[in-house]
DNA sequence: ACAGCTCAGGCAAGCGCTTTCCTGGCAGCG
DNA sequence: CGCTGCCAGGAAAGCGCTTGCCTGAGCTGT
């Protein structure tokens, strides 16, 4: 690998003047000697070690990301939001799954901080874990201590920059519309029951719809199309006379859907079946979601945006509103 | 920031002995010494930097990704496949973005290798663009001859290790089973243009219906939803009698469904629909989309696998097969 | 008791770069 | 013609870390 120094000598120059040149410093250099280190540099295919830069001049530009898994649809779309503000303010982003484990979002962290990043986003749902949540603050601070910014998406936890979907708030929505359209049994399918989000979520369904929701009718599953499914098939069989089924994500109502045509059941005619997020795939079933949109390109674009942004006293904390997409899915309650 | 020296200073001994009981040397370090550094480590939360780490000891550990949008279901799926492997084999993934911009990918390459990677894999296909192709090639070789790794998926222009979806073969397969369920008049929604993915997809369709497509039955889009639609929209209304529409991707043909749908036309009564890819969507939508097969988790993890090992003489070429899905999309064409 | 060994621990070089400060040559001035 | 001032370019000091090599203390063996 080419060094600055190899550089330099093959111009004839100093490291320092070809360094000045590589970097377009204000110093100004003769036009002979500019052209000579560009030359060397062309014709050494010299790429400067960016170790070496941020070394020697410690000027952060790379920033770090901490999600459950960029492949899952939800998350794809943060990213993408993430990656848009990012790349629009020239910084290079690292992204790290997860995978829902919280020792490995503890680890990414702890990484994040060694490889000097300029800032960490936090993006996905936290834990009902205190001594997790406690270490994890421990180690943000500890970040933010020399520095560091933190911004996160959807953790009430976090003592700093935050920005939250609206998910007990979408939730209310689309109990408040179950309950319009006359359905009081209603079977929920929720995520794992560890993370903050499903509780946000149940909570507010369970408010919409100005009822308690007897335990019987909540099953805790992943968040996947199979998990859906599985639940979906349990409150069936564990709860008669069902009218609606309320999934807490997208992917887990259309497992909801698969199992219903599987079982020959009409939706919305005998059950009906809603979502949460609003994720392509609503639009692209049949029958068509209803379901809730959240503004996630949006989210992760803003949280990118105040991690980026220099750290006020007082923690920023941004609500993006969820909305009700009305589709097909979802009619009155049968008779 | 704490720094080594300051651990050393702390714990009364010489950063060269903190070092080593941080990094577990295989030097004996004094079991009191070790403790007063640990605990001077715990007490300053000390992170060692990173960068200086891979400055002193170059031990590159970070591979690099550049794949068009990880928020695209494709490449997700890919992507995982490509984490997976990283994270057992203890690397950082860095991934970039490059929006199927071909500067944007040169520039990526060349960040990456200013960051030192251990390797770096290009996912996604290539352009037909030999200008481009050039460049890149050379960029590649110029890492390759600082001892980088390059892996790529799918793109036969690169001489070194890659691993290709068999997309003529599966397009092949695709084209057989129109031609075998009597559709003469197929129109072909293809992506765009300068991607070989698309032509390879569009010559296997033609060869397996073993017939040749005039251009005005194939129209190029965004490899997306909408733009499925709209070549949808151009193909029926410029063709008439067409007995079936294939995409040359999922999203596309869900695209094409929708538009039929809107449209009133009954898919595969009236006119057959197929995809290519078998993203998770083409088993939800209705009619449940038949298409083709990649293992695309697959083909991220070997081509993380390949860009692991050491690089032998002659390049690995590995190509994943691709399979016939038959689901409900395509039927027997109209007499 | 002393030579010679072992071994824990420290010194210091060096990774590749940036940048401050200095130098030496030149023009401009008195 | 000599002095000052300016400026392009270079020397060198780090940035934070690892590691080869050296040192000196404590042993062993005779």
């Amino acid at each position: 690998m080419a060094t600055l120094a190899d550089v330099a000598r093959r111009a004839g120059v100093s490291p320092a003047t070809a360094s000045r040149v590589i970097n377009g410093s204000s110093k100004p250099v003769a036009d002979e000697l500019r052209e000579r280190v560009l030359r060397a540099v062309a014709d050494l295919r010299y790429v400067p070690n960016a170790h070496a830069q941020l070394l020697a001049r410690p000027q952060r530009s790379v920033v770090g990301v901490v999600v459950h898994d960029v492949s899952d649809p939800y998350f794809a779309e943060v990213t993408r939001g993430l990656q848009r503000v990012a790349t629009d303010r020239g910084r290079l982003v690292i992204i790290c799954n997860s995978y829902r484990d919280p020792e490995r979002e503890l680890e990414y962290v702890e990484m994040l901080r060694g490889q000097q990043v300029a800032a960490i986003v936090l993006a996905g749902s936290g834990y009902h874990d205190p001594d997790f949540t406690a270490r994890l603050t421990e180690k943000l601070a500890a970040y933010e201590a020399t520095g560091g910014r933190v911004a996160v998406i959807g953790r009430h936890e976090h003592p700093g920059d935050a920005v939250m979907p609206a998910n007990a708030d979408g939730a209310r929505l689309l109990g408040a519309e179950l309950r319009r359209l006359g359905h009081r049994r209603v079977g929920v399918i929720a995520g794992p029951r560890e993370l903050t989000t499903t509780s946000d979520r149940l909570a507010g369904v369970a408010e919409g719809m100005a009822a308690t929701l007897p335990p019987q009718r909540v099953r805790y599953a992943d968040f996947t199309r199979d998990g859906g499914a599985r639940a979906a098939a349990e409150l069936l069989d564990a709860v008669p006379g069902l009218t609606a089924l309320a999934a807490l994500n997208d992917s887990m109502a259309v497992g909801a859907l698969t199992l219903l045509r599987a079982r020959g059941v009409r939706v919305p005619a005998e059950v009906s079946v809603v979502g949460f997020d609003d994720m392509p795939v609503a639009a692209d079933v049949t029958p068509a979601l209803t379901t809730v949109r959240l503004p996630l390109v949006e989210l992760g674009a803003r949280a990118m945006t105040l991690a980026l942004e220099p750290a006020v006293d007082r923690p920023r904390v941004e609500v993006l509103p969820a909305e009700l997409v009305r589709r097909d899915s979802l009619g009155p309650a049968p008779a």
